[in-house]
DNA sequence: CTTGGTCATCGAAGCGCTTCGACAGAGCTC
DNA sequence: GAGCTCTGTCGAAGCGCTTCGATGACCAAG
């Protein structure tokens, strides 16, 4: 069937057109009369044709394909990379567009090559940290691309990421509602904050923001002792503490178990949620509430704002998601 | 700098040469003089060439592009499937390819649709089942292609899969080793089973055949409470029992609650291996020594495979690779 | 000195597609 | 019925590269 080597002559002639027709009748930039159009659709289905990419890239200079780097090194949550990577083919297929997936340690020239090899017509960056050089080489490059987290100065730049005052505001909200007078934000260790600086301050901001005067906020390393100590002075210093958030993966676990320690039983006199990944919270006994990245959507949103800033449509620079925070 | 639209000719006359003759030298297909090299490839970094991916595809007819598929929509566990991902794309870009991001709902139309459109040279799929409707596909299509996982028929496909047969040994040898007469393997659930036959079946053959005469195999669901009672009956019948392999990735949380329940102290009078990925045998407390499906190494081999197959080597059909136990 | 053989390089053809301008023919208007 | 404008289709050019055959220069052998 679908044999190999189909090409577009091959349809013009079984449908008794020149070729150039099969092209439009494919591409929609000419009318064509409704007969000839179904003698061509139905020869390309007889025939199993599909337009050889490389042709195709060359005479239009569209690839139809867009590049997907990613911190496959380290750092970032496994699971939340591949949500992302999953919802990012899927929306780019729904536009018939390929992913090509690149490491972000290519680094910018990496993104040189793909930009000059024009073996894509546009690119999505994963994990945008506040100096980040590619974000330069992208400047350069003009090449059409939506970036996931806010660089420093992303001045004319596609930005989209979850709205971290949001995040901040909803965990402050789900401990005021259940009465929680003094609370506090147990924030991350200084290593993210070096990474990233601010979607750490805009969690707090939102927090502080939303929570009652009482509310504070405590810095907090990540290792058993240090989360152990900080906890327990917590607890001293607040003495009627009733709800914390927690906004630092690693913690979690930890905080659960000095809670414990302290005799807090959590769920029913003390109210813990958290910022972070579902299975952090859920590895917890009993699970937690949290607010996640939503790595379908963003993955999703980028695309579109890809596609449309192909198309030559405009996007707006900056798109912040809505946190969701989810109740177990 | 690394302009748009720098092209071969462009190359060549600023080295003032022809520009077969750079193709030339960028390929190797024919002998350059060393003068006349260098004069190519200093003018190649001055202005930054690359070759345009879809003039090489077409006229060359490589694309210098290979496929993933993978299961990006459920089952498989996520963290092992990015670490998948990242070998691949690393070892891809060692041979100067790129990797092209599929997901496995895509199916065979898929295959058919990246076959004919010539956009990849060959394709890397991954957990293949066995039964898996894609593999007749690609025996149709003639695709270059390596599989990760073995279908029901094999016959003239280029496969690779941890060796799982070596996995039961290992793990039999550890409890063995440390001194457990009486051993047991708490295999998979059902579910496992209907889709994968075979690989279930060699963890224990494996193990049998390294275990003593008073060694069994018991399945097992992975819900908490089945859990809980197959490990009670488990040490009903066997009271000397002194050691266990667990082959089920969401049931190792269940037998440990199970073990302490009944007094049994994990790394002390009893011993428990995990067949499973990193994250599961590091969770519980103790730690687990594990045999983990070594992603980076699988993806590095298929890869390396897949390239020889697109220069016209041959490869073996059947790839096993070693599992490694990793001790905590 | 011819002949034959390498070696290094060139020029042209062609990969399969899109796109532009051209052009018949149909349907208007006056 | 002459002059329009549209519509639908065609043919040819050209995208940037690889590759094949040809060619000149040079050298060794006869």
């Amino acid at each position: 069937m679908a044999g190999r080597g189909v090409t577009i002559a091959d349809v013009a002639a079984r449908a008794g057109v020149a070729a150039s027709t099969v092209s439009y009748v494919l591409s929609g930039k000419r009318s064509i009369s409704p007969e000839t159009a179904d003698r061509v659709m139905a020869a390309v289905a007889d025939l199993g044709y599909h337009p050889h990419a490389g042709a195709r890239s060359l005479a239009s200079r569209r690839a139809g394909v867009v590049a997907m780097m990613l911190p496959l090194r380290d750092g970032m949550h496994l699971p939340v990379l591949m949500q992302f990577a999953s919802g990012a083919v899927t929306e780019a297929r729904r536009h018939d567009q390929d992913v090509l997936l690149m490491t972000a340690d290519e680094g910018p020239a990496g993104l040189a090559r793909v930009a000059a090899s024009a073996i894509v017509d546009g690119l999505i960056l994963m994990d945008v940290e506040v100096r980040d050089p590619r974000v330069e080489a992208l400047r350069r490059l003009g090449l059409p691309s939506v970036l996931i987290g806010f660089p420093a100065d992303a001045e004319g730049l596609t930005c989209v990421d979850l709205d971290f005052e949001a995040a901040g505001r909803v965990c402050a909200r789900y401990l005021v509602d259940r009465g929680c007078d003094d609370i506090a934000l147990l924030g991350a260790s200084e290593a993210v904050y070096a990474r990233r600086t601010g979607f750490a301050e805009r969690v707090r901001e939102g927090f502080l923001h939303r929570a009652g005067p009482r509310a504070e906020v405590w810095p907090c390393p990540d290792d058993p002792a240090s989360v152990q100590r900080t906890v327990k002075e917590l607890l001293t210093s607040k003495p009627e503490l009733a709800g914390i958030a927690v906004h630092n993966e690693p913690a979690v676990g930890h905080v659960m178990h000095a809670l414990a320690d302290a005799g807090k039983r959590v769920g029913e006199d003390f109210h813990v949620v958290v910022i972070g990944p579902d299975e952090v919270a859920e590895r917890t006994h009993p699970q937690l509430p949290s607010v996640l990245v939503p790595a379908e959507t963003l993955a999703e949103t980028a695309v579109r704002h890809l596609m449309r800033k192909l198309d030559g449509l405009d996007v707006p620079e900056s798109t912040l998601i809505e946190p969701q925070l989810t109740l177990r």
